[in-house]
DNA sequence: TAAGTTGTTCGGGG
DNA sequence: CCCCCGAACAACTT
C-alpha cells in the first residue's frame, strides 16, 4: 500500500469521515494515549508523501504503512487494529503500522515543498538537495525521503527509466538538465501511478520495474540490488545512460 | 511452499 | 562520530 500516490486514494476514500467526531479510539500501537481522541472532531486528513494525517484541534496522528500496511473503511480485517477510530457511523481501521502522535502546529515539523504530490512541491529546492549530495547515487536519492518524499521503489525505477538515466549514477556526473529531468519525471509519474492505479490498471504501464525487456529497445531488463539501502533495481543498461561508473569497492 | 516485497528505524561493530 | 549492515516489524502474494 505505501507510495505517495496509494496514501492520496486514501485521503479520497476517508474523505466522508472529515468533521465528525470519534466516539472512542483503540489499539495496540504503544505510547498512545487513545482515551484522549474520545469525543474529538476529525478537522483534516493531510499526507505528506507516504504519512498519512488524522488532523484533529491541537494534535495529528500519523500513520505509516511500511511495506505490510493496509486499512479497512467500516469493516474489519482478521488480524487486530494497531489503531483504530470509531465513530457514531463507520469505523477506520489501520493495520500493521506505525502510529504516532504530532503535537501542534503540522507547518512546523513537514517540509510541504518536498512532497512530490503536494501543490507546494518544488522542484527547485529538490535540485538543490540533490546537489549537496554529490556522491549520492541516484537510486538513493529518489529514495530519500527528504527530497523526494513519497517516491518508493516503484517510483524510483520508473522515474529514471523515463528519464533515461542508470540507477547508480552518482549526482555529481550527471548534467543539470538530465537531473532537472529526473525531478519533473519522479513528479509526473507519481500522478500517473495515481491515476492508473485508480483505474486498476497500474501493472499494464510498468516499463521497467519487474519487467523483462525494455519497451524503447527490446534490450533485456538488468535487475540489481543497488545503493546503500540494496533495494532492487530494474533498469535497461542500454538506454539508460551511466555518466560514470562507481569506483570499485 | 518458501521466498520476495510499493518501508523505516534501531543498534552494534568497525 | 561516521558508515554500513543486519534485525525487527509481521502479512500477503506467487
Amino acid at each position: 500500500m505505501p507510495e505517495g500516490p496509494s496514501i492520496l486514494i486514501l485521503k479520497e476514500a476517508v474523505a466522508a469521515f472529515k468533521g465528525r467526531k470519534v466516539t472512542d479510539a483503540a489499539g495496540y500501537a504503544k505510547g498512545i494515549d487513545y482515551d484522549r481522541f474520545a469525543g474529538e472532531q476529525v478537522v483534516d486528513f493531510k499526507s505528506w508523501g507516504k504519512h498519512f494525517l488524522i488532523c484533529f484541534h491541537g494534535v495529528t496522528v500519523r500513520i505509516h504503512f511500511g511495506l505490510f500496511g493496509s486499512y479497512r473503511i467500516n469493516e474489519r480485517a482478521k488480524v487486530n487494529a494497531k489503531f483504530s477510530l470509531q465513530f457514531a457511523e463507520g469505523e477506520l481501521n489501520f493495520y500493521v503500522c506505525q502510529v504516532k502522535v504530532i503535537e501542534g502546529d503540522l507547518d512546523a515539523v513537514y517540509d510541504w515543498s518536498a512532497d512530490i504530490m503536494n501543490t507546494h512541491w518544488s522542484p527547485a529546492k529538490a535540485l538543490k538537495k540533490l546537489k549537496a549530495k554529490p556522491a549520492m547515487l541516484l537510486c538513493d536519492a529518489l529514495l530519500d525521503q527528504n527530497i523526494f518524499s513519497g517516491s518508493g521503489n516503484i517510483i524510483k525505477n520508473e522515474a529514471l527509466f523515463r528519464a533515461k538515466l542508470h540507477p547508480e549514477n552518482t549526482v555529481e556526473h550527471v548534467p543539470e538538465a538530465r537531473l532537472k529531468a529526473l525531478i519533473r519525471e519522479t513528479s509526473r509519474y507519481s500522478f500517473d501511478f495515481l491515476h492508473w492505479r485508480q483505474e486498476g490498471v497500474l501493472n499494464k504501464h510498468l516499463e521497467a520495474y519487474k519487467q523483462e525487456t525494455c519497451p524503447r529497445d527490446n534490450h533485456a531488463i538488468t535487475r540489481k540490488d543497488t545503493g546503500k539501502g540494496r533495494r532492487t533495481s530494474y533498469f535497461c543498461p542500454h538506454c539508460q545512460k551511466l555518466y560514470r561508473a562507481a569506483a570499485a569497492g
